[in-house]
DNA sequence: AGAACAATCATCCTTTTGGGTGAGGAAAAA
DNA sequence: TTTTTCCTCACCCAAAAGGATGATTGTTCT
């Protein structure tokens, strides 16, 4: 971010004085205004696109990160019900099954059946296995 | 895409007639040279940065999917090492301790003890939560 | 050379997770 | 009205994961 300033800063005092060179150079006699003009624009233009794709690279995370769509054809293809879907996405948060029982105000055991009837429908053995064949299949975010 | 172009195609249209107006009137008479360059350098430049935002924006997703990238920095400024991030990578993927370990030829009370640092780095709990955490962290992909 | 760190492995113990099975009630589909 | 599906819960048992602690062997930094 600091680097990108400081070239830009110096990009822009070289032009400065490149243009005061060509002020007072032979060039400004020969050539008309327009062309000079017409230089100066093009390059401040490339000037100003580089320097905008400096300052958005970063904001990629953001805007991926925040759109995603929940497919309710997916999930009737893959025979997950909305509450084994419930389950998945706080599964895949990092909660313990305790957590998620309390969270939904049922049962550890009911958890549990959740979760297990999760694993044998995205043929997975470990609930690790079974984010991520989730997110594979854009069931979760 | 093409919207962009039409709308950077108008305005560029406009700005030239703007400057072949400005070379025939009052203007260019009564102020001196450098600041019409710099107002004209300024237009561009902003012109330029407002264009580059456009190119990007659509971009975004595709570079967010395809290209991952391995920052060392972050990985440094979190304190895990390489063995542990390995061990991090595979955890992601879904496989158990024991699959871990015959992957890296080593033991699982190896793993256990990666898995373990792992989580004190991290802050967590269980391995779901370290594998949300390191994502968010960019940690792995 | 000594300190610090990374990687390796171990043992003991607790908690969590997962598999199997069964079962009751409510809602939707046949 | 049956049948099916979903949600709920329970019990038991086995496997996996996690916590605490300590030890050994290299490498790297001071």
């Amino acid at each position: 971010m600091k680097r990108t300033i400081i070239i830009y800063g110096i990009s822009l005092a070289g032009l400065i004085a490149l243009m005061k060179f060509l002020e007072y150079s032979f060039f400004i006699r020969d050539l008309k205004l327009e062309f000079y003009l017409g230089a100066v624009a093009i390059v401040f233009v490339v000037l100003g696109i580089w320097v905008g794709l400096r300052l958005t690279t970063k904001k990629v995370v953001v805007i991926k990160e925040s759109t995603f769509s929940f497919d309710a054809s997916r999930l009737e293809k893959s025979g997950i019900s909305k509450r084994e879907h419930e389950v998945l996405e706080l599964m895949a948060k990092g909660f313990s099954n305790q957590e998620i029982a309390d969270k939904l105000f049922v049962s550890l055991n009911t958890v549990k059946s959740h979760s297990s009837n999760l694993f044998i429908k995205l043929d997975a053995k470990r609930r690790t296995q079974a984010i991520q064949k989730a997110k594979e299949l854009l069931l979760i975010p």
